[in-house]
DNA sequence: CGGCTATCTTTACACCGTTAAGATACGCTA
DNA sequence: TAGCGTATCTTAACGGTGTAAAGATAGCCG
């Protein structure tokens, strides 16, 4: 690691953000509070104050933190697939699903609106958060293009196919993780097979005939 | 209209809906405060909780309230389409982001996670809000079994495919509604342009060939 | 060794949700 | 019509939150 600076606690600004990590786990966004992550680190409740600029700033981080695991998930899914193009774009599809459905906290801390283009004046850069999602977004369009390549689906601008592609997945991934699609407790196992069964049905309409 | 209860202020529980939805069109979902609406209906911050067991429960009838809309505008959209069943299914899904995009703090309070299972020990009831949710996903299943009926897609459980279709236009809306996949201002001309696109896709592969 | 500065604490304020107790006025019944 | 019960509303209070300001502490660098 490159950040290895030590004050007084240690290293609170990590600590915060671990902290805020088992919140998120125990009760839920809501939970996750500066206060109580303070509480936990052992520090007064002002004490955050000199590593984040505000609550925002540190769900913002925890956030980051979350889509960092999130993309090594989706990479991971595309690389240890064997097969087609497709094939692995559906893997990887399914792997987007699993992750919300294995923690559905923090995947939803990671979409909360305030952490998008959170700075309204000045509409240039994107912001920490909106680069870590679009990582993500960007190993989907990669694989679009795989299969584009391999002629498995029509060639042009990848972007509409792949926008399709993620739209499915995260609409599967929400619905799924608020119980309306999924009949029984919202497994990761149901989950899954979901997204096999959605995803294969994209692929049809996807793939060149 | 049934409800025409009369008390001293009039009609507060109406009011303080209606405050709630100007709240939020204004300053946000998070912006929606019990102190807020009663303020803005001329009425002390405890008199809410004469109507309402819970600020979750205000929450809830503004849901209630926006769903009712919700189901309006896609019965709307199938009635008012012409062409085969695949295509007004199309345009049901078109207005399904429209709508999130045209009313965007609206559907982002409509599909809080509180909202959903808030009986956890009783799992018997599901509960209003999710009825009324229930109500607008069937609007979606008739579509697919007229479209079954029609042969234009594959006969058998229409559950696979209807889940398939929403998850995908849940997704366009969520992730429209954040800019994430619009590139300019996230208007409901460019969702429904992206919406068209995307279930068009996703139509090929449902449609028999 | 001494001062600078980052780090942390203490204190304070406004706002929130929620509860309990008291005031008010509507509507039903006698 | 008189009176009373009760739904409705107000006032006051509690604990919790985010945030800012001011003071204490301790590490680091000259």
């Amino acid at each position: 690691m490159a950040n290895d600076d030590r004050y007084h606690h240690g290293n609170l600004r990590q600590a915060l953000i671990d902290a805020g990590l088992d919140i998120l786990e125990e009760r839920g966004v809501d939970g996750v509070t500066l206060r109580e992550a303070a509480r936990r680190a052992g520090v007064s409740h002002a004490a955050p104050y000199h590593h984040f600029s505000d609550k925002a700033n540190l769900i913002e981080s925890i956030a980051v933190h979350g889509f960092e695991g999130f993309a090594r998930a989706l990479q991971r899914a595309w690389e240890s697939t064997s097969g087609n193009a497709l094939e692995r774009l559906q893997s990887t599809g399914i792997a987007y699903v699993a992750f919300a459905l294995g923690r559905p906290a923090l995947f939803r801390l990671m979409n909360r609106q305030e952490l998008r283009t959170p700075r309204l004046a000045s509409d240039n850069e994107p912001g920490p958060v909106e680069q870590a999602a679009h990582a993500s977004y960007q190993i989907l369009v990669d694989g679009i293009i795989e299969c584009q390549a391999a002629g498995l689906i029509a060639r042009g601008d990848p972007n509409p196919y792949a926008l399709t592609a993620w739209s499915l997945v995260h609409g599967l991934a929400v619905l799924g993780m608020d119980g309306l699609i999924i009949d029984r407790e919202p497994t990761v196992e149901a989950g899954e097979q979901l997204a096999r069964m959605a995803t294969g049905v994209l692929g049809q309409g996807l793939m060149v005939r």
